[in-house]
DNA sequence: ATAACACATGAACATATGCTCATATATAAT
DNA sequence: ATTATATATGAGCATATGTTCATGTGTTAT
């Protein structure tokens, strides 16, 4: 559809309760009958959310080169084991991230293909333009 | 890389300032210098956490359908002008959507064609899968 | 000019978030 | 057994976030 249609379809009808509204009033029904689930939304979110902070973005991009331990994401993100840990939990109760036991240390790795993809592309995307 | 030789390349050497660190100091070192800038991945927490939200979940998916007013916003999400008013000002600071005024109404829609992508590709994935 | 409408925004408030600190658990080494 | 190492986690705290409420700005209608 094309930006002229569209302005074209809001401006034909109004109708809200009386108030003004710029698109007509069964267009603005098939929105809504239509739209994402609650469930969805707070699904996309909170993955969204999980991706949406430095530290997580941080840890993830390691990941993304090599499956580490804590210690050693410690030391490549210059920051405490406490910290490290507290996301690597919130990671993993979202399902980005997965934990492989060997004796005493515990190995991370990305466990979701999907993400992972989103990860990159978004990351390419912002590195080049 | 298989995941087998990757198993071999850890454990082969050790090492920093004498605490046990599963992976060879040098990939360790490769990783660090090889690793996202702070500017970069502050960027990325910030465009996903832009998207970290389900009332803005449900804006940019409404806003996916068609360009629409901010009462019409209101009215497909049933929530108050206020809130509404405030989300769209926090996606427009992150140029996910951008706004054209006709008379006393602003119609909002997207402005970003890769963050578009990445929505509609991770509300597949949630969708089915 | 006045009123009505559409949208924007600052302040306030409750909740969420991310870190530190102290401590717990589990495994390995002596 | 004791000690050391690797990781996990609860509590506390400062900051961030999302909504409401009140009000401001700009446009249209009368």
């Amino acid at each position: 559809m094309t930006q002229e249609a569209l302005r074209e379809d809001m401006t034909d009808e109004c109708g809200h309760d009386g108030a003004d509204s710029a698109a007509p009033r069964d267009t603005l029904v098939r929105i809504k009958e239509n739209f994402v689930d609650d469930s969805t939304a707070i699904d996309m979110a909170e993955l969204f959310k999980a991706l949406g902070d430095p530290t997580r973005v941080r840890l993830i991009y390691a990941l993304l080169q090599k499956e580490l331990c804590v210690h050693d994401l410690c030391i490549v993100l210059d920051m405490t084991q406490s910290a490290v840990s507290h996301q690597l939990r919130y990671l993993r109760n979202t399902r980005i991230v997965k934990r492989r036991k060997v004796g005493k240390t515990v190995f991370y790795s990305l466990d979701d293909r999907h993400v992972e993809e989103i990860f990159s592309q978004t990351l390419q995307h912002l590195k080049h333009g």
